[in-house]
DNA sequence: TATGAATGAGGATTCATTCAT
DNA sequence: CATGAATGAATCCTCATTCAT
């Protein structure tokens, strides 16, 4: 059931819902949060512009649904990164960050979005959005926080370190290209190791 | 007849001219720019929606010249500090990244823009700002290979650590609030910090 | 295929269909004829808009049905009472008037109905509705021309009167509320009243 | 200067500004409010949709204003007959009721208005309509009621005759034709006798 | 220098209606 | 009997822009 009020869709209801949200989703890349008009995503998504509203009831909600998702999947990602990682410090927080990188590249449009749009959102539809983010922010925080405790890290600000980290990290949007030199494992990876150069890893 | 088109501006004329720039600076970093409007700024700078079009020939060279403006500054301020900073890579590096980071902070509307706007920008346009900020990435591409050269620093990927680091500083602006605990000098000395931890200085 | 179309409805069939009447006439009667819109109506009946679509062949006919039962049960009450009455002017137009004002304020959204969006009905439904408001009206004529004939009525504009005062009394619409003072039978009552009075009874 | 923030209108400005209303009176008159459409409005006065934006600021200020100015200068009328018509009752009554159906058959359009899409007035705007109409509602239950206090007249119900007599004449509207066999000033005529009779003048 | 008037195109959204299931 | 899917046309309103004054 999608959030416009309707009953039981149909397979073919369900295919419609994702060629719209797939048509938004590059919309909003190309051209942002206000650039791109429902006509415009309706035209790529190959219907109607009224037959959009029967899946989705407004733009804004477009939008939350696209960035909800997102920042779920993006979380829940880090997190079952981290919890094969181990004990160490270091395998946690390169797991952590290698999990997180891995995501912003392989979901390039979704993190766009959720970096330059996020802002437009009603205030209402954002907390979701934000508390997904404040969740791997903190694990990270910990992570962080952990090594400094055991002598692993001796980064004086672990704080502001782990918010500048995943800055760099989530803005890898700003700068990757899918036919650039290296590959997103690769990019991946060395964000993990300027992790832990970052954190001044033993 | 834009502003450019005329004679010699009087100093009422450039008083006007600052407050419409003032105005779009504000409606954009709110907004975003397409979701700001010509009304919205004339009536931020308190004229008419008419009398804006004396200063500025479209809703695209208002843009520009806005982002023009910021990555000159932004590039001259960190030239300035590299070249006071002598010959050591290290004091170059940390005099770049604090004069990278403090312009950041003391400007987050235009780096806002920069940041997220950027992209909307028509390619002809586009290419001036993408100039300045190509220079400023050389500049520290090469205080990085450099001290790398000299054994001063140990990354073993001087030019992505040099692309990230710039990534990181320059969006500071997604968390910065100048109501939090850390002052702007602050925020840049770190950064500062920072930038020394992920190129492994020794 | 609209009810109309197809054969002996079921007895669920003329639930639903009740169902969509009356939530037609309230939805017609808060919002208006262009006002409310299929899907409101379908709503506040609990059903599809599709379904409505099984019982009604279009919006005009909605409002056509509620409207032309209107005036025909309107008429039968009015004719009934008059029946009744005896041979006495006085006595019959009270009669009438008094069962006239009783259907109006008993059937309240109705008449908001018929005096509201009456207009908006194509040519060839409002002819038979116009056809029942005639027959009322023409009755009332009638008994009032009975009584100036009779020397029981003095008013020198019999017509004017007969009109002004139905049109009184079908816009009792316009102000009565069912939690005000009057009941609905006296206010019934007093209009027979004002009726007599208006012709100047003897 | 108009309802939509604007400075000083020009000569041109105020005379399209009453184009505007006046085919928003008329084509509100025709089809209603909901169904007269702002394209219909524009083609009526002969402008672009947008252009009638430069003069009202929405489509809710513009039944306002309609309903407003008619509501101000009937209740006016009302009040400047009255307060010529001396101290007898009698004529004091026919005067406000025969001013009150004269603006009422002069100003059809507006009437028709008034008494139908009123309802569809946002709540702040309807206190303004509805306070004229209180007034000149409380002007004629005054004169009733001085009346029966002095025995000029009889009825038993003066209030509810005051309201019921302003419902049938404001609703003249509702049946009065300009090429119908009564002229204006006969019809208006005519309706203070009615009152008169209504109130059972001795 | 400044602004009111004007507009065509387009914004998001809802409309009444149809049809296959 | 009932409904989800679909649509073209229309809704109100705002857009960036021009121009005469």
């Amino acid at each position: 059931m999608t959030s416009a009020e309707r009953g039981a869709p149909t397979t073919a209801g369900r295919a419609m819902e994702q060629r719209i949200l797939d048509a938004a989703l590059e919309a909003f890349g190309e051209r942002g949060y206000h650039g791109a008009s429902i006509r415009f995503i309706a035209q790529r998504a190959g219907t109607s512009i009224a037959n959009v509203y029967n899946y989705v009831s407004s733009k804004d909600e477009l939008l939350v649904q696209l960035l909800r998702g997102a920042s779920q999947r993006q979380r829940a990602q880090v997190q079952a990164a981290v919890e094969q990682a181990g004990d160490d410090p270091k395998a946690r927080l390169a797991a952590a960050v290698e999990a997180f990188a891995r995501y912003v590249v392989d979901h390039r449009e979704e993190l766009t979005l959720s970096n330059t749009e996020f802002r437009y959102l009603a205030d209402h539809y954002r907390a979701e959005v934000v508390e997904q983010r404040d969740r791997v922010q903190a694990l990270v925080d910990e992570i962080i926080a952990d090594g400094v405790a055991q002598g692993a890290f001796r980064t004086p600000y672990p704080d502001d370190v782990s918010r500048s980290l995943l800055t760099m990290v989530a803005n890898i949007t700003a700068w990757f290209r899918p036919d650039g030199p290296l590959s997103p494992a690769e990019v991946a990876r060395r964000h993990a190791d300027f992790a832990l150069a970052l954190v001044q890893a033993v």
